[in-house]
DNA sequence: GGCTAAGACAAACACTTGTTTGCCTTTGCC
DNA sequence: GGCAAAGGCAAACAAGTGTTTGTCTTAGCC
């Protein structure tokens, strides 16, 4: 790869257009004139549209993963470290960088070629947060599974609602998980 | 109108269309298609794509609306509402008609001109869950928007990860109240 | 320093998009 | 029974879509 390689300004102006309008909603055009550069040269880094979105989708987990497996280290209390994922991943989709929302934004079956990658992709990461749950020291009575799927799902659901400047995404965080947590003193009696 | 208006079946197909694919990602053409028309002759009935997409939206709303009041009638405890109204909101988004499952898959932003309409509209929706949820006898120490959103998100991310003929939805939405329920066991002590 | 291949341009391709227009049929109403 | 309007057809419109092709420049490497 080149020094100056202009790979990085596309798929960040990628990763803007597919988070904005999705994934038919972006186009080739907008993209490259974003990057500042003629539809064409795309195709010299990236075959197909598919494989563009693909490269980022890819890229917004890579970078979920990361802020969550880094936020992780050294703390060992369960709840801290599922309090601590939720705010790494709540922090990374509201105010980080546009890589991320693609993955709640894009369905896999916008992309047909590539859905069950897609799907993998994100169902890797998912299970990381499952582990983190699957180590709480919940009552028997509990689905560790309906934590994961709700806990998620709120989570995700979060970029539909959520306005920059009020509540910070890791305020927001805490409070679910410390829902969550409630949840669980009641459950252990 | 007429008698024989095919304007019921251009909605449905345009639900259907609009469900599976996006805004974005449906096009006139095939709408028309599935109902059996020209393309043209969909301009009988609606002057654009935007005004068909906020008919089919809004119809979303007002079954899910429907539903969840239908069910609602003549219960008054207000954790057994609670319950009733997400069982009717996931079972008419998850096995309902396509219409509801549009509200969760079209983001407003995706129809610049109705985009404001289309919050209000499902805005007052979320109200209804959420004097449901102020009903509650929940402890001074639990934010009750922080339930409403916590427990919406979890359900409208429900179509993410729903296949057909596992479990039920009604199972579902019962799990996600029930864990909800728990929380408050703990928090009132 | 010459060569190679990556990167980008320019222009077109074939196709799809939402929408419009003019005409014709049919229906419900007075 | 005649009329107005709703509903639909047929065909086109202009613009936008993803993508390809051929050429040229330029950066990095032996």
């Amino acid at each position: 790869m080149r020094a100056d390689s202009r790979l990085p300004r596309v798929l960040d102006c990628a990763a803007r257009a597919f988070r904005r309008n999705g994934y038919h909603g972006a186009s080739m055009r907008e993209i490259a004139r974003a990057v500042g550069m003629l539809p064409g040269s795309l195709y010299c880094h990236f075959a197909s549209k598919e494989d563009l979105l693909v490269a980022v989708y890819e890229e917004g987990v890579r970078r979920l993963r990361a802020g969550v497996e880094h936020a992780l280290s050294r703390e060992t209390d369960p709840w801290r470290r599922l309090e601590i994922a939720c705010v790494a991943h709540l922090e990374t989709l509201l105010d980080g960088s546009d890589y991320a929302q693609v993955m709640v934004r894009v369905q896999p079956q916008d992309v047909p070629q590539a859905a069950r990658r897609l799907v993998a992709v994100r169902d890797g990461y998912e299970r990381l947060v499952g582990r983190l749950i699957d180590a709480l020291p919940l009552g028997a009575a509990i689905d560790r599974g309906d934590v994961r799927l709700m806990l998620l799902g709120a989570l995700n659901w979060a970029p539909t609602w959520y306005r920059r400047g009020k509540r910070s995404p890791s305020d927001i965080a805490r409070a679910f998980v410390e829902l969550l947590r409630m949840e669980l003193r009641g459950a252990l009696r």
